[in-house]
Order: C-alpha cells, then structure tokens, then sequence
DNA sequence: TCGTAATGACTACAAGTGTAGTCGGAGGAC
DNA sequence: GTCCTCCGACTACACTTGTAGTCATTACGA
C-alpha cells in the first residue's frame, strides 16, 4: 500500500521518536502544518490500516510506533523516482541537478566522500 | 497543478516525438501500458486541462504536444523528492542508494565523470 | 444517399486523499 | 452520582485518479 504526502508527514513525526500518543504526534507537526488534531488521528488510523504503524494501548488512549523502516521506506522512494524518470540511472538524475545550478562545492565533496567510501569497501 | 502517475507516462509518449494524435500516442503506449485507447484519451484531456499540453486542430482530429520541459520537469520532481526526503541534501539519496546496494562501477565511473566536469565548469 | 467508422465530448464510478465534524464511552472533578 | 472532558471510532464530503463506456458528429465508402 502506497503512503500519501500527509501520512509521511506523520510518520517523519513518529520516526523522530516513537512510541508517541496521536496528540505527542499532532504537537510535533504544529509548526509545520496547521492540522487540525482530528485531521492527524484520521491520518494515523489511515496509517494503522495500511499497515505502515502500529499501536499499543497505554490508559486512555494508544501510543504509536512505525512498522516501517525509515531508510528502508526513503530507498525504496528514490529508487521508484529515478526508473519512472531517468529510466533507472542515478547519473541522470544527478546531471539533472548539476543542469538545475543545485550542486554546491559541499555537495561534490560529499559526493567524493561518498565514491571513496565505496572503492574502499568494493575492492 | 500536478501530473499523476498515468498522466506522466502520456507526456512521457508525447516528449517521444510531438506533435502526436491520440490514436499516435495510444499505439507508442500500448506495449507498455494495457490501457483502452479511450483511457489515453481521458488522460490528453486531463492534461490540456492542466496546461501541461496543448493541441491544434488537425482535419477530425487534434494533434497534441507537450507544454511542459521534460528536463525542467525531471529536475523540479528530483528536488522535490530530496527535499521531502532527505531535507534537500542529495548526498544523503546517494549514500541510501549506496546503502542499498545499488550502486554498480559503471555508476560510480559516471559520478566521477559528473564529479570531473562539474569541477572544470566551477573553476 | 445511407450506413459505417473514427473522433472528441461527456458521463461513470470506485478507490484514495485532504481535511475535518460528530458521537459515544470512560475517567476524573465535585 | 452527575457532568464535563478527552479519546478513539465513525461519518462526511469534495477532489483526484485509474479506467473506461456512451453519445453525437462528421467524413468517407458503396
């Protein structure tokens, strides 16, 4: 089941620490959307149905936790974007970026930290 | 206004070569997608409603072409998905590729290439 | 001239999304 | 014991999306 753009909002809030009760999770995205509380439980039980969260009982009300992997969840994502656009290769999507202006000197040295990195443990 | 998923696989057919009927587009697509030609069809008028495309008259027909910069479109998605994900740092889309084993040494040749020129234009 | 095929326009309809409102029950304040 | 409050559960509703079906028109072949 695919996560919509307001339910990853919420599970960025429950990544950034879990368990946490629907109103922990309203008050983290307050400064960030102006939802309101109703509006982040309907999410939360949208995200509980598709399997993407779980919860326990805790007195009155549940505490939440995600079921998905943060990092897992962020590649499966990119990896779907650069097939649909770039027919799979990553190269083109960073020439995009490079053609958009949007690459910094940081950026390039993160990136050659990034490449060393991976000769050193592929060799 | 934002394309979806099927819409895009019609720009994607129209980028191919425009201008394009709709009989033209469906059978560029029909390899790939099993969809009815009156699918596509709904899909040319949802996008001129949308302004990604535009059409002239042609005899009983209209022939259609993209409104929309496949490269600039490319590059706002790319952002948008880094910027969501990965709070706009690409290294950090890189290092989960990376992470997921995803990267191969003919990718890694093209960064470095990448790497290379960016660095001869920014000097 | 009359039917036929092709084409755009309009309609359909269920599922998913964004964005809440309302209801019913359980616990706490008095 | 009674009323208020807080919470999850259920309901709402318009818009988008995927995936077509049907209708009206028109040009063309017979």
């Amino acid at each position: 089941m695919e996560i919509s753009e307001a339910e990853y909002e919420v599970m960025e809030a429950l990544w950034a620490g879990a368990p946490a009760s629907a109103r922990e999770v309203f008050q983290r995205l307050e400064n960030k959307k102006s939802w309101q509380e109703q509006t982040v439980k309907t999410l939360l039980a949208r995200l509980v149905k598709k399997g993407a969260i779980d919860y326990e009982k805790k007195e009155r009300s549940y505490l939440y936790s995600p079921c998905l992997d943060r990092e897992a969840y962020q590649i499966r994502q990119s990896k779907k974007l650069v097939n649909r656009l770039f027919d799979g290769q990553l190269s083109m999507l960073i020439s995009g970026f490079v053609k958009g202006g949007e690459l910094k000197k940081s950026d390039i040295e993160e990136l050659k930290d990034i490449i060393e990195q991976w000769e050193k443990d592929n060799d």
